[in-house]
RNA sequence: GUCUCAGUAGCUCAGCUGGAUAGAGCAUACGCCUUCUAAGCGUACGGUCGGGGGUUCGAAUCCCUCCUGGGACGCCA
């Protein structure tokens, strides 16, 4: 790639109109800075008046010295512009150039027409892999709205990684272990009767660990009978196995109705209790490298003076949660030998994975460089965390099932002959849901409100899905077709939506290299906005003449739009 | 107390590795359906970018400090 003619090729079909106007620049500033330097000096102008693209000469003033007015004067009249471009102005101290929106707005609906739904696919992850360990609901406990940043988060991290070229393994690391189920064990066998867990399992249960959290704060001896019966657990004990086995199996079939409600899926479903049988070798490892060291009864590891011990055992000789995620960790590079290893867990276990990747770096695990938590913000209430202790939870089922329901209305108001209702309903619920939770950055805490999951209009969800099924109405009632030779476009105002649709394989790199799916989000918002400004003022069906080119713009439009929703986990119904 | 994340319009948030007049949506008030889905489009109103220093030609953006709020901090997960 290093040969001119092949690396004119590449630019051509990455659109980089950016690299071609620093090569351009270069020509004249080659003595002063190399083109890399020059490529990330551009910057696109605040306002669309003011041109497509903008070098500000700020930097050169001192080299030159010159006024930066000046110096964009002289470059803007000594540039070597291809037809690519089609013309250019110095504006204090800015060089602006316009691109020729003849040429590229065929060169970018060839490419998509072309492409399709692969095009903004990128080869960057050359079919290596990624585990992705994401959702991770605790057994026992309902699935909260705090979980649900976790799935649709983590789901939609999986599917970008798929469109940047790896291979991705989705973990639903389940809470399927820990003392929490001897809490659980103990406040059944005290307070809890068979008949009422089977008839309501997740709230029951919810209910009975509640009911110890409340009662150990007068009785501290409840607390030691939970460890006691951890440990019975751990052990093998075979009532404590049963009773732990049932609460799974109950818990696993209401998350499973939520998975199929959001239309997501696992490639493993191996809880930490899968890895109880892993564990002495994580302990033995740790042992022979010398790294383990005995404190007040329990084991440790020390690692270093920024941060806290790592604990491995518990003085009764039990495990924690650190340890199996070592154990997991392992087991995982073994089993998947992955690249990369992405862990889609709350901002408030920061240290728990720092003190994690840093115990593998000690064990001498090259890999470990490829660990990487992904953070998230809380879901408030009340400006509070939301504590399953004190039962202040708001359930995911309820949420989405409202949702549905409002959209079901929705649909019987606007557009009651429509077809599949309760399909376009569960699609547009889940879509609101969903897009609510991703189109902000997923370090920003949540105020949980209903009333804004609810909302259907503006920067939503079903705002995209709209747009999405606009453009496919209009494509059906226009008798839209496929002519590669067609796309020349000459409306100034489709501009707007070539230059979006132009940069969506940009902001899907961009959304795998941050890890934030809200870069796709956002660029669904703009992309539509532009679109349903173009239907306002455009009356597409009207002109015979301009008709089919017109159309495929708007097929363009319904290609990315259906493209960028999947990847956030959302479907795009046809008609709505 | 230590570490960490945040503070931008009444509310919810954008603002890429510093750049040209601070941007959306919601809410409020108007206007636009005999015409391609009004879950839409347009107009108006609305901001000392938490405070104060500093670096720079240039700071919402980078550095320091203070204030406010959330979270984490050895036997929970």
């Amino acid at each position: 790639m290093k040969r001119g003619g092949s690396f004119f090729i590449l630019r051509r079909n990455d659109m980089n109109y950016k690299h071609e106007f620093a090569e351009v620049l270069f020509g004249q500033l080659h003595e002063v800075a190399d083109r890399s330097k020059l490529e990330s000096m551009i910057e696109k102008p605040k306002f669309d008046k003011l041109g497509d693209l903008s070098f500000p000469c700020f930097e050169l003033a001192k080299i030159y010295k010159k006024s930066p007015q000046q110096i964009a004067v002289d470059l803007a009249q000594n540039l070597q512009l291809s037809n690519t471009f089609q013309h250019v102005e110095a504006i204090s101290g800015f060089v602006n150039v316009f691109l020729n929106k003849r040429v590229v707005s065929t060169n970018v609906i060839k490419e998509v027409l072309t492409k399709k739904e692969h095009y903004g696919e990128i080869t960057i992850g050359n079919k290596k892999v990624i585990t992705i360990d994401f959702s991770s609901p605790n057994i026992a406990k309902p699935f909260s709205m705090g979980h649900l940043r976790s799935t649709v988060i983590g789901n939609a991290l999986a599917l970008i990684s798929e469109k940047c070229g790896y291979e991705v393994v989705r973990i639903n690391h389940l809470g399927d272990w820990g003392t929490q189920f001897g809490k659980l064990i103990v406040a059944y066998k005290l307070w809890g009767t068979k008949e009422k867990v089977q008839d309501n399992p997740i709230k029951e249960l919810l209910k009975l660990y509640v009911q110890f959290h409340d009662e150990a704060e007068q009785n501290e001896e409840l607390n030691d009978q939970a460890r006691h019966w951890f440990k019975n657990l751990e052990n093998g004990n075979e009532e404590a196995l049963k009773l732990w086995n049932w609460f799974r199996e109950e818990s696993l079939k209401e998350f499973n109705k939520i998975y199929q409600l959001l239309g997501i899926k696992f490639d493993s479903t191996n809880g930490e209790a899968f890895y109880n049988d892993k564990m002495n070798k994580v302990v033995q490892l740790l042992k022979e490298k010398n790294l383990l060291q005995e404190s007040e009864g329990a084991q440790i590891v020390e690692i270093g003076d920024d941060l806290p011990p790592c604990l491995i055992t518990k003085k009764d000789g039990t495990t924690l949660y650190a340890t199996r995620d070592l154990a997991a960790a392992l087991y995982r590079q073994e089993t998947y030998k992955f690249e990369k290893s992405f862990y889609v867990v709350g901002n408030e276990q920061s240290l728990h994975f720092k003190q994690l990747f840093t115990v593998l770096e000690k064990l001498g695990y090259e890999w470990h460089n490829g660990l990487k938590h992904v953070p998230f913000g809380m879901m408030l209430k009340d400006g509070k965390k939301m504590s399953t202790r004190k039962g202040k939870v708001v359930l995911l089922e309820e949420v989405l099932t409202e949702a549905i329901n409002l959209a079901k209305e929705n649909i019987e108001e606007k557009n009651p002959t429509l077809d599949a209702k309760e399909d376009v309903a569960r699609q547009v619920g889940t879509g609101a849901v969903i897009f609510h939770d991703l189109k902000n950055h997923r370090l920003n805490d949540i105020e949980f409100s209903l009333e804004d999951m609810l909302r259907f209009e503006g920067e939503t969800g079903p705002y995209v899905q709209y747009t999405h099924a606009r453009a496919s109405s209009i494509l059906r009632k226009g008798g839209y077709e496929e002519n590669l030779d067609a796309v020349t476009l000459t409306d100034g105002e489709a501009w707007s939506i070539i230059t979006k649709l132009m940069v969506f394989p940009d902001v899907i790199k961009r959304a795998f290299e941050q890890y934030d799916p809200s870069q796709i989000a956002k660029f669904l918002l703009d992309l539509s906005k532009a679109f349903n400004k173009y239907y306002g003022t455009v009356r597409i069906l009207d002109d015979l003449k301009q008709k089919q080119a017109r159309l495929t713009l708007v097929y363009c439009v319904q290609v990315v739009l259906n493209e960028g929703l999947r990847l956030l986990g959302i479907h795009a119904p046809e008609e709505m």
